[in-house]
DNA sequence: TCGAATATGTAACATCTGTTACATGTAACT
DNA sequence: AGTTACATGTAACAGATGTTACATATTCGA
């Protein structure tokens, strides 16, 4: 008896504020702010989410799901591992996903600096995409898999700073290079 | 007249700052522990720096300083350039040089959202690596360059998250491999 | 010894932070 | 109607933030 709970509202702001913090990031994430942009006030984030922590949490997950969502969009069609790979790179390098890179980032900083909510986050991210490559490129070594992840990311992070993507897709375009290579080798 | 300046005492506190920034990070960074870490008050921090902000800067430009200086510990005894490549990834992954990789990426993640004091010193950071790399491998490309940088900066990340240097270590060792294996092919 | 300039300490200011107490509204069931 | 449980708004709380006003020391030169 009593009023029935009606979860969709909470939902609608979990998916907003999501879209919040792929804006504008979490290093300076205040409740007030925030609210006001979802329409709502600090006080029913708290009731609906518990604390801000918990909110974050919540948001980082349902980023991820998002992301993992659009990675979808990554058909199988490739006809070897490189073009496969230059796709992978295409897609994750696209203004789209730049928002979703940028949140990783600010959560692996944070799991750097001890910030212990983020480093399980922050590791299982790093593994997983080491298993995504694994899978997708079969054959290939944990190692292998982890050169790539950390050149996707170095690469990465470099043209979400400097913005010079010629340079830096002329750099992966290299790493595909001597991959080629060094197979062959 | 009067008494006469002791420009001593703020570069004293300059270089406890850095020692302090470089252990905590920039993130949670607060005038009043900082200070007391100092073994002084939030008031005279503002009094020597002028603001936050300014000491924040003074305090970036003084660690980069200290790491170039650190830099000098590599010899130039490399017989070729991958042996080069690998003694520059062992001192930039040492336990030593990690405080400043932290703080590079702390405020390569605060360029990256956007805050504008840190977006030049990140790009500067970016393009002084890479003209590091460029002038230690004769004959090597920009985008050869840029790519050394981006794969180190990338498993270095990786590795100060997850501590799986084993894994991380592979993983260079396996992009020394392709480059070598690329250059014959 | 006086004036002048630098150094320092205490306390306040206004503002922002996450969180909570309290009141009230709203929908369902008896 | 009355009870029960969820939803929401206002306002406050305690604490932290960068910065500043004010007072006072300290050290120099005249």
């Amino acid at each position: 008896m009593g009023r029935q709970p009606e979860p969709h509202k909470r939902a609608e702001l979990l998916e907003k504020a999501v879209d919040y913090v792929l804006e504008h990031g979490l290093q300076g994430l205040s409740l007030r702010p925030l609210a006001q942009a979802l329409g709502t006030n600090a006080r029913m984030l708290i009731y609906h989410f518990g604390s801000k922590e918990k909110l974050v949490t919540e948001v980082l997950e349902a980023a991820q799901a998002r992301q993992r969502a659009l990675l979808g969009e990554l058909g199988g069609e490739a006809t070897d591992p490189y073009a496969a790979l230059e796709a992978f790179w295409r897609w994750f390098s696209s203004p789209r996903l730049a928002p979703f890179a940028r949140l990783l980032y600010e959560v692996e900083v944070g799991a750097m600096q001890g910030q212990l909510e983020y480093q399980g986050f922050a590791r299982r991210a790093i593994h997983g995409w080491i298993g995504f490559v694994l899978q997708s490129l079969p054959g290939s070594t944990p190692a292998q898999a982890s050169l790539i992840v950390g050149t996707l990311a170095g690469l990465l992070l470099d043209g979400l700073i400097t913005g010079e993507w010629e340079r830096v897709n002329g750099a992966f375009g290299g790493f595909l290079e001597v991959l080629r290579a060094g197979s062959r080798g």
